[in-house]
DNA sequence: TGACAATATGAATAAAATTCGCAGCGAAAG
DNA sequence: CTTTCGCTGCGAATTTTATTCATATTGTCA
């Protein structure tokens, strides 16, 4: 699907996603013309699905992160997109077991997380919920462990 | 700590980081040089956290995702730190309650998500942990909702 | 071996990034 | 009230990059 070349680029991109292409091109020994090819393609076929700018949550009173245990209807589409809706839940995962949903939020304070569970608890589906506040956040990344990927051949 | 342009230009890069900055720049009606110096500005504050590539995750054997609750010695560094060191974990998060991490992994399959689970287990303060495996995500963004903060002012 | 498909290259041109001097605008000081 | 200062935007000039395209190279398969 994609060589080691393919794996160096995304690395880069990875770690810094606005630089240009030219230094990327620089940095994998290859012509600027052939690794916008290859960007491109990776676009094409799905393997890059976009890019983002990393915002700092506590900028935008974001600074308290939690996650609801909703016990829910057994495969209730409804209730998931009812969740998927509220602006504050950053996922909303159907998970195996009782707790039919794991959703991850992200408010302002303790006031605000109240008033979204409230606003979670009536919803079509919605058995009981159970919260977990985030004391800390250790780790949060979103990067794909591409080293994994260079068994294929080498590369710097 | 930043105006309704900022707003502007920190939605269009939160929907496309990697277009040009002279784009921007006439999304928002300014010279590119304003907005290059308002970006630079937005980094150095530490507003704008960097810039990243959205994979596929499903493109590099990483299909399976799930949410492991381990309950710990209460505030156990070491714990937080082991867990974060693993690379399948996406996320370790300390929170309130019995269960003293809750921790987000990605995996090729189950063979591999049990590997990693005797992986956990063993480790320093961890008493005991509870697997959910995800089914389906309904939802994951880790965009900021920036609507609420044109309250500052208006812009298109 | 020959043909084909895929991909790299390098030159050329269009576009963008970056720099910088200047101007406008408020706020605080005189 | 006016001056000064700091901040921010503008636009021209220059460097750098993006993008295209014709050509060359590579590897595969018949």
């Amino acid at each position: 699907m994609f060589d080691e070349i393919d794996i160096h680029i995304l690395e880069i991109l990875q770690e810094k996603a606005r630089i240009p292409n030219a230094e990327v091109a620089r940095q994998v020994g290859m012509a600027p013309s052939a690794v916008l090819e290859r960007i491109r393609k990776l676009e094409e076929r799905g393997i890059i699905e976009g890019y983002e700018v990393r915002l700092n949550p506590a900028c935008f009173h974001q600074g308290l992160s939690a996650f609801v245990q909703v016990e829910a209807d057994w495969s209730d589409a409804q209730t998931a997109t009812a969740l998927a809706a509220i602006p504050s839940v950053q996922e909303v995962h159907q998970v195996v077991g009782p707790d039919g949903f794991l959703v991850k939020l992200r408010t302002a304070d303790h006031t605000t997380l109240s008033r979204i569970l409230q606003q979670i608890r009536p919803l079509p589906g919605v058995k009981s919920i159970r919260t977990q506040v985030v004391l800390e956040t250790v780790k949060e990344t979103r990067r794909v462990d591409l080293t994994e990927h260079n068994g294929h051949g080498r590369n710097s």
